[in-house]
DNA sequence: CAACTTTATGCAACTAAATTGCAAGAAAAA
DNA sequence: TTTTTCTTGCAATTTAGTTGCATAAAGTTG
């Protein structure tokens, strides 16, 4: 069984094609954040906008990829980290949206560092997302 | 003059009926993020609807409120706290998103730690979100 | 592998959030 | 108080996302 197919499986996600296409489309480039706008653009010929949306949930609720907390509006998502199940948490991880060339990655190799809160209040989950200008733009600058 | 209108001259905005009437609901709870949802249920059949996210878009680019990012699409705003310039940055803080009663607030007394970016990397925003169960909440727990 | 069960897809219609254009009205400036 | 500038209200539109339902495809069972 080709690689797609057995992490589709491994989510608990039944082999389709229009699946098989955005997993692909998502693991061209890992760290990098897709909109639902982005995938009918790839796909939009081929795949039906309201299959997208639901494709994208589905990825989501069976913990294939992660939604992205931003300011604008629309939803982004990112593939998780952990190859396998569906249940082992994705490690928490900052998110980096480049003010140039607006896209958001997810930087998995920097960690979040520890909280103290307020008493009583309790820590579920950690969105970190920092706004700036990415490595890639910063280089190549004005 | 009163010190909601000295707050809009400021900011350099006109004095208008329905910006005194959304700045004073802002202010009764300053740390409480709002929604236009909130403010149309409160003010629906005073003002309009479309004035008021005018209002919102102007009390947030003349740097009155700042928007909160969260994953549920819905624009969120609270105070910024300096009361004064429009051109005073605010300075970074934590939102926190109780699960319980969805209130969004601004942990204005828990500062960001410093992060560690990758190589070229320019930091310009930090925008941290935080969700549990808040103070409240989790003293009259189930 | 055929019949069956379950889940996914496509299409149309719908809802929700937010924006735009424009004429009329209100604030501030001259 | 007149003029200029900005704000408001209304209708229409755009954009993002959801729902219902009939059909089709995927996976399961005998």
């Amino acid at each position: 069984m080709a690689k797609i197919e057995e992490i589709l499986k491994n989510h608990d996600l039944r082999i389709t094609q229009i699946r098989v296409d955005i997993l692909n489309y998502f693991l061209k480039d890992k760290s990098n954040a897709l909109t639902h706008a982005n995938l009918e653009q790839q796909f939009g010929k081929k795949h039906d906008r309201v299959t997208i949306y639901r494709t994208l949930n589905s990825f989501l609720e069976n913990g294939l990829v992660h939604k992205i907390a931003d300011d604008s509006g629309v939803a982004k998502f990112a593939v998780c980290q952990h190859g396998s199940s569906k249940h082992k948490h994705d490690e928490q991880h900052i998110h980096f949206k480049c003010k140039k060339c607006k896209r958001i990655e997810c930087l998995h190799h920097t960690s979040i560092p520890s909280l103290i809160l307020p008493t009583n209040y309790k820590i579920e989950t950690v969105n970190l997302l920092i706004e700036g200008i990415c490595g890639i733009c910063n280089t190549k600058a004005t």
